[in-house]
RNA sequence: GGUCGUGUAGCUCAGUGGGAGAGCACCUCGUUGACAUCGAGGGGGUCACAAGUUCAAUCCUUGUCACGACCACCA
């Protein structure tokens, strides 16, 4: 057998196994187990402009986690990748370049030119984020990648749309819309990031007509006035009630304007009037809508003001408002202007301050389609996980309002709707060129507007399996494979995508898309900020990989990700993680000279050492509870579970205990052992394969019989009810619990661990009794024992010695070499403490009739139990301190 | 203002109606053969605070305080 190196080196392990996985076709459907339903994943589509971040590694290895334990599982598992076009994102990013680059605007190079560069530019850099999935492990099917943008789901968008538009849940109305100046679109409410800016409260006076009354309004935007078309107070506003219907005179552009009521108005804020402009407000709209007032367009496309502002038409808004309040203090109408901090929606794209207006725009009734998938949600045909989540959902899906889907981009699925240009005929259409549904004329006009992402995205777990082409979806598995399991995600996205999906989903086939939605943290750095380019605390997956390893990466957030909201991601915790990944490496080189003399995996039960049956207990309880915790989403419990059993259990102790047994003479004994050494380590690398999946498949090519393929596609390991073994696991408790004690104790007094010293225990335990006198060799060799005698409690206990008393068993080392008696006496006062304190709270409560009479029967017994040992420890250590008193 | 969440060891965080846990950090000891990316042992907590329910509360209920996230509003 070849040199092992001490320390495993991942470089170069990594990227050939995940060659070998796709080369062999190791992550398309395979049903090797027939009774179990396909498992599904969708891959949250990553934007074309993406590059891998911390996010995506948590989001990637959670899935590839359950895709590759329910494949061992012997599901029919498929996970498809996919990547969205991105519209705002992938426009903005490509016209900054060309700007930078060229010095060209798009309208410069026109529509068409413009596309395609961003699909030149996709062609460059698409590719870039999907490679760096390799880099993590992802076991997806490359063979199903799909891009928004190609004919499948564009053909799905269309089919959607065209459907929905003649069912009439696709209408066309002017509503108030959150304009983005700069990329002059439309944007959707969650496109606005709210951010704190200093501005001023300008208080101006309004005249009333034929009254010497002024109303004085306070306003942070006054060039708006020229869109005002009401004065709003309050129903119940005393003051201003004798005005309600009498009108008001604007300043500057002298326009009469109702004085109305609305309960919108707060009595409370600025000077409790308000103006309406109902063209650039939201409320202002809605009281506009309530009281059926005009709309007035100031604003022109890009931001500036337009001719019903004719004093300030063609300067932009800021330089407006300045205009504004000049004039307005010539004409003497500006009572005072004051500081004022207020919130100012900004485009999360461009920055721009975006300006409410009134436009003309495409929108989806959701009202029926958001019911219903509130009701999924109710009836858990969709789950949330950790549920708390389905409240956001909830909170969204209630009150849905018209999804605005039209955006004023180039970069997306055009709109297919067409105006016929000889009859005026609006219609939908899925042809490319299609003619008038109405007179057939073949001259029509193709709606300029481009779709929302989340449009495409939505239909995603429909597109992504071929709908609606009956062919495709026959070669993809569409019955098979929709709807799929679980989806994967931030919360960040619950309403743009989850909701969109579920209702898009259900609205096509009546079926959720997904029967769970796992809702994973955010990974923060380790202070708990977010990571930011500004704050310089960004940490790279591809970095982390290089420098500790992949495997190491992965584990440490598997076992950082359960319920919880945040992972604070400390780069000790990974190299904690690492070293462990090398313990593994390390216990491998361990066992590696002895797998020869393993013959075969099946294990004897019936011949087993006592040893060997415990670590077979514990190593099903292991399989059995990794499994649940898996099922469960519960990543960290898995993973804590395995990792304790390896370090504490595999490798503290039975590889230590099997020591002597694989350097004796004893041929049988030395076989049995390495097989089942062999056997649970087999295990081990399949039970932790889908959390690091490089290093347990490099391993495994040492591990595997000469007929089993790539650990990837082995059978996960059950739970074997022949492998429960309760006494062997209740004497190696005590066992070790024995052997630390006199570790302990050693420590204590000071006496090298390396010292043999003579030892008495005494135990009324029978059972324990025998199995430590079994147990000798072990003692002698872990606890370096030299020699030892072991006595029932009724023997007196020797007087000159340090002592040390657990449950069952109290150990006793003779004073010889004993260096430091008096640490020994102060701990031995500290165990008095602790002693009498444990019985008397248990004392307390068997004295307690109300107890007695209310606890359950195995409570009672149990605490019982306690109190016995608790009074025997007591009374031994109050023994033995006796002597040194 | 609304919703959700958090408060447990120095730090990061699990957990349970009946004996307070892990990792990291810290202290002591230990390098000849799996592993110093290591081993053995150890110290350390009023489970935020208060009241209530209960035989029993870190856990359930209510309130208080502190912190966080999201949503809405900010004329």
């Amino acid at each position: 057998m070849q040199e092992i190196p001490k320390t495993y080196d991942p470089s170069g392990v990594e990227d050939k196994w995940y060659k070998t996985w796709e080369e062999q076709g190791c992550f398309k459907p395979v049903a090797r187990d027939k009774t179990k339903p396909p498992y599904v994943i969708l891959m949250p589509p990553p934007n074309v402009t993406g590059k891998l971040h911390m996010g995506h590694a948590l989001d990637h290895t959670v899935q590839d986690i359950l895709i590759r334990f329910k494949r061992m599982q012997g599901h029919e598992t498929l996970w498809i990748p996919g990547q969205d076009h991105a519209g705002i994102a992938t426009q903005a990013k490509v016209e900054q370049k060309l700007f930078k680059e060229q010095g060209l605007s798009k309208h410069d190079l026109g529509r068409e030119k413009f596309l395609e560069h961003i699909w030149a530019w996709k062609e460059e850099y698409g590719d870039h984020i999907l490679n760096q999935f390799k880099k993590i492990g992802d076991s997806c099917d490359w063979d199903y990648f799909t891009f928004t943008m190609d004919e499948g789901p564009s053909d799905a968008v269309k089919k959607f749309f065209v459907d929905l538009f003649d069912e009439g849940l696709i209408y066309q109305s002017d509503y108030i819309i959150n304009w983005d100046p700069v990329l002059q679109s439309a944007i959707s409410d969650a496109e606005v990031d709210h951010k704190e800016v200093q501005g001023k409260f300008y208080h101006i006076h309004y005249r009333v007509k034929e009254s010497n009354q002024v109303l004085e309004i306070a306003t942070t935007r006054p060039e708006t006035l020229f869109g005002d078309t009401a004065v709003a107070v309050n129903p119940n506003d005393d003051r201003f009630e004798h005005l309600i219907g009498k009108m008001a005179i604007i300043p500057l552009v002298e326009r009469e304007v109702p004085i109305i009521a609305d309960p919108h108005v707060d009595m409370e804020v600025g000077t409790g009037c308000l103006k309406v402009t109902p063209g650039h407000d939201f409320n202002d709209y809605d009281i506009g809508k309530r009281a059926d007032l005009e709309i007035l367009n100031i604003l022109n496309k890009d931001g500036t003001l337009n001719e019903n502002a004719p004093q300030v038409q063609g300067l932009t808004t800021k330089e407006a408002r300045k205009k504004t309040v000049e004039l307005l203090e010539t004409a003497n109408q500006l009572v005072k202007v004051e500081d004022h901090t207020h919130q100012v929606g900004h485009s999360q794209r461009s920055d721009a301050v975006v300006e409410p207006m009134v436009s003309k725009q495409w929108f989806i009734n959701t009202e029926e389609m958001a019911k219903r998938s509130v009701t999924d949600v109710e009836s858990e045909a969709m789950k949330f996980v950790p549920k708390g989540w389905e409240n956001t959902y909830f909170s969204y899906q209630r009150n849905p309002r018209p999804w605005c889907i039209s955006r004023q981009l180039w970069w997306g699925h055009q709109i297919p709707v067409f105006t016929c240009n000889s009859c005026g005929h609006q219609f939908a259409s899925t042809e490319q060129k299609p003619h008038c549904s109405k007179c057939s004329h073949t001259e029509v006009t193709q709606d300029p507007d481009v779709l929302d992402t989340w449009f495409s995205s939505g239909l995603f777990p429909l597109s992504t399996l071929g709908w609606p082409n009956p062919e495709k979806m026959k070669q993809k598995g569409f019955d098979r494979f929709y709807p799929s399991n679980v989806l994967v995600t931030g919360f960040d996205i619950i309403f743009f995508w989850v909701a969109r999906m579920m209702m898009m989903g259900t609205k096509v086939t009546n079926k959720v898309p997904f029967s769970d939605t796992y809702i994973h943290a955010i990974v923060r750095d380790k202070e708990g900020k977010k990571m930011s380019k500004s704050l310089g605390n960004v940490m790279d997956p591809l970095e982390l990989i290089q420098e500790t390893g992949c495997d190491a990466m992965r584990f440490t957030l598997a076992v950082s990700s359960g319920y919880n909201r945040n992972i604070n991601l400390d780069p000790a915790k990974i190299e904690g993680y690492r070293n462990f990944v090398n313990k593994i490496w390390n216990a491998f080189r361990f066992i590696a000279p002895h797998l020869e003399n393993a013959t075969d995996e099946a294990i004897e039960t019936a011949d087993l050492h006592h040893h060997e049956k415990w670590i077979l207990s514990e190593l099903n309880e292991v399989i059995k509870e990794v499994t649940l915790k898996f099922d469960d989403y519960r990543f960290d419990e898995a993973c804590n579970t395995i990792y304790q059993f390896v370090y504490e259990k595999y490798c503290s102790w039975f590889i230590e205990l099997s020591k002597g047994v694989l350097n004796s003479n004893n041929e049988s004994l030395k076989a049995q052992r390495a097989n089942v050494l062999r056997f649970c380590f087999r295990q081990i690398v399949k039970l932790l394969h889908p959390v690091t999946p490089f290093i347990t498949e490099e391993l495994w090519q040492f591990l595997k019989r000469e007929d089993e393929d790539l650990i990837v596609i082995q059978k996960y390991p059950e739970y074997n009810p022949d492998h429960t073994f309760t006494e062997d696991v209740d004497n190696m408790e005590k066992f070790i619990e024995v052997i630390t004690s006199i570790r302990n104790l050693k420590n204590t007094v000071n006496i090298s661990p390396k010292e043999e010293i003579e030892v008495r225990l005494f135990t009324d335990d029978e059972k324990l009794a025998s199995y430590l006198y079994k147990s000798r060799g072990f003692l002698k060799e872990l606890a370096r024992v030299k020699a030892g005698k072991i006595k029932d409690k009724s023997i007196e206990r020797p007087a000159k010695s340090v002592m040390k008393a657990t449950a069952h068993t109290e150990i006793f080392l003779p004073l010889d070499g004993v260096i430091d008696i008096a640490n020994f006496v102060e701990k031995l006062k500290k165990d008095k403490d602790k002693a009498e304190k444990d019985f008397q709270k248990v004392e307390k409560k068997l004295k307690n009739p109300k107890f007695m009479e209310n606890a359950p029967e195995d409570i009672v017994k149990k605490v019982k139990a306690e109190a016995h040992e608790f009074e025997e420890k007591l009374k031994s250590i109050e023994h033995s301190l006796e002597n040194f008193q």
